[in-house]
DNA sequence: TTTAAAATATGACAAAAATCATATTTAGGA
DNA sequence: TCCTAAATATGATTTTTGTCATATTTTAAA
């Protein structure tokens, strides 16, 4: 379903929205550990999101990643976008050319109608929103 | 979702399903053409699924794939299984340890009642069945 | 019984995804 | 100003997935 890639960029993303702030900067090896991704890999993720603004970063020392209020902002589609590029989820199960109603493949109908629900709540929930559930003890952010 | 091996399985065993019969055999040539993959790896993918007996075959002239009426009592869940292997579908969409409602992960609620029920009408739905669906022109096997 | 048509078995090769390594740039603090 | 701590840029390596090629086995039909 989703790239390992987005998986990691997933966790570390919920991972700033509860931990860092503006004046709270969090370097990479203290994201990768907690959430158990190779910090090497975690960077060069990290990196590309920063690059399209959905995480912040500032360098040197004290530096490291937040999330700006207006990253928090984002949502988790945004995220997986920049690392998935974006027609992971607008293609047809089997890859028919055009994934439509009018000549749906024979998984469409099966798929369709909890795929768009979820993709919908992919993109339709912010981060911030995702981070007060979180903090709420109503989910749980994996090791 | 599916990965490419199993996308081109499954169009190949509703490809059959609809046109083959114990006694009209088709051959990988005559299958991968109108399915529009690959010629020798269908032929891999149609191996591995007849030494599963997911799918049925005759070597020699006159020989080929087909399904006979055991294979088509088979659910596409068969077919992705002895292709991607069986743990492709219940893992965290997150890869924590072990996916449960008890410890939700921020994805969990959103994808896993969407998820259930797909998963569910993969491993219920016969091949049978679903090439019934095709033969009345309700879904459309891609080219 | 020979020939040719098919699947089968096996492995080489290519492309993509994931992982690791290292040199460069920026900025805070002594 | 200089040193050091951090992100950044770039690219090499490994692993997985997808693709191609070829020799072997089976079997129908002449
Ligand atoms: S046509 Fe295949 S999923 Fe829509
Ligand atoms: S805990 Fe992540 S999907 Fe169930």
């Amino acid at each position: 379903m989703f790239s390992n890639s987005s998986k990691y960029a997933i966790k570390a993303v919920l991972f700033l929205a509860v931990h860092s702030h503006e004046n709270h900067r969090i370097m990479v090896k203290d994201i990768a550990k907690p959430i158990n991704v190779p910090q090497a890999y975690l960077a060069k993720l990290l990196q590309a999101l920063s690059r399209h603004n959905i995480i912040s970063s500032k360098k040197g020392p004290k530096g490291g990643f937040y999330l700006s209020e207006e990253n928090n902002q984002h949502t988790l589609m945004d995220v997986i976008s920049v690392i998935d590029g974006d027609d992971r989820f607008n293609t047809c199960l089997l890859s028919l050319e055009k994934c439509n109603a009018n000549k749906p493949c024979p998984l469409h109908d099966l798929a369709s109608p909890s795929r768009s629900i979820f993709l919908k709540s992919l993109s339709e929930n912010t981060i911030k929103n995702f981070s007060r559930q979180i903090e709420k003890g109503e989910v749980f952010l994996p090791l």
